[in-house]
DNA sequence: ACCTGAACACCGTTCAAGT
DNA sequence: ACCTGAACACCGTTCAAGT
């Protein structure tokens, strides 16, 4: 019966000096990705943002935990576009590729993010998880709609569609320059035949 | 005139007892990839094979280029393939997705590989660029051919085809599962309509 | 020509000691 | 409850010294 309180649930700090220092971090750490991708260092941000290596460390355990705790608004922001545009005029074929593409570009933005993503999409433990179900759940309702509309494949799940979009994010990473034109060829691949 | 002969070529030891050393480490690189992934060190391998740091680092002077040595056979292999193929019987679309598959199933065994492969497509600079380049002249050859055949769309070039195939390997390697589910819509992609 | 291994600057991670 | 920073094991990389 007596629940051991302390085991789960370490989100917030309770102390509102520890809150700030969060915030504090996570500011500098959008900094750090910003200019250098997602070379980030949790020995670097700390002594960037002035803390003690164990300061970092007890907000963020690991590496992927800070990209996760940065990138989760992200997730929450085109869950919200997916259903802004679900609720607009245009919530079938065209509202999908315009989520689509604002998508690529979120995902395209910080180096280290498709594989986050993915890791997130098949790892219920992952602290994204939890955004990127949302996300996830939007999609596939602008899906449905596409689908309903006839411009989208019948055979098309989410999951493989996120999986795509990740696939296309990823070489544009390796390579530098935007895959852009892999985009026809994913779109064309969706759509079903006449 | 005189050229300065140390600058370039440095691809085979001269003296036998450091040649026979580089196929040692390769040897030795090769049983721990296939352990633990591309999670090979060069330190590690130093250890693991019994030599200095510094020799591992005369041969193979980044963990990249010693990727690069150990995978380098396998596009050799598959342009070879690409050839035996266009030879066969059915060196138009059937021939290109046998060898399709085939490049996947190269591509999913290291991790790291397709991170090589698409680097190596896109700088000259890289140990790699030559293999690859072999490749995918042949490759071109066999796309071609399917092109011929009507089996696949006019409109893709063989660039584009690697990079799509080496999405797919990405997000395999991600996931972890082999995303197999993705190759239809690849294929339905890359199909010319009716 | 080639090999060695100590040396340096870095990384992730832990943990006793402080407030 | 939270923060600190020294400490540890590791990594990549260099280079004087040996054969």
């Amino acid at each position: 019966m007596a629940h051991r309180s302390e085991d789960v649930m370490r989100r917030t700090p309770a102390r509102a000096d520890a809150l700030r220092n969060r915030e504090k971090l996570l500011d500098v750490a959008r900094t750090l990705y910003a200019q250098k991708g997602a070379e980030v260092t949790l020995n670097g941000l700390a002594k960037q943002a002035g803390f003690g290596v164990g300061t970092v460390y007890r907000h963020f355990p690991t590496r992927e935990v800070l990209l996760e705790a940065v990138i989760a608004d992200r997730f929450d922001a085109l869950q919200a576009l997916a259903e802004e545009l679900l609720a607009g005029p245009d919530p079938g074929g065209p509202g999908l590729r315009r989520w689509l593409d604002v998508l690529l570009d979120n995902l395209t933005e910080y180096r280290g993010l498709p594989a986050s993503t993915l890791a997130a999409m098949h790892d219920e433990t992952s602290h994204l998880y939890q955004s990127c179900h949302g996300m996830r759940a939007a999609a596939a309702r602008l899906l449905r709609a596409a689908q309903d509309d006839g411009t989208i494949r019948e055979d098309l799940d989410v999951s493989t569609l996120l999986k795509l979009s990740n696939a296309v994010a990823l070489v544009t990473e390796q390579t530098g320059r935007a895959a852009k034109e892999l985009l026809p060829f994913l779109y064309e691949g969706i759509t079903p035949r006449s």
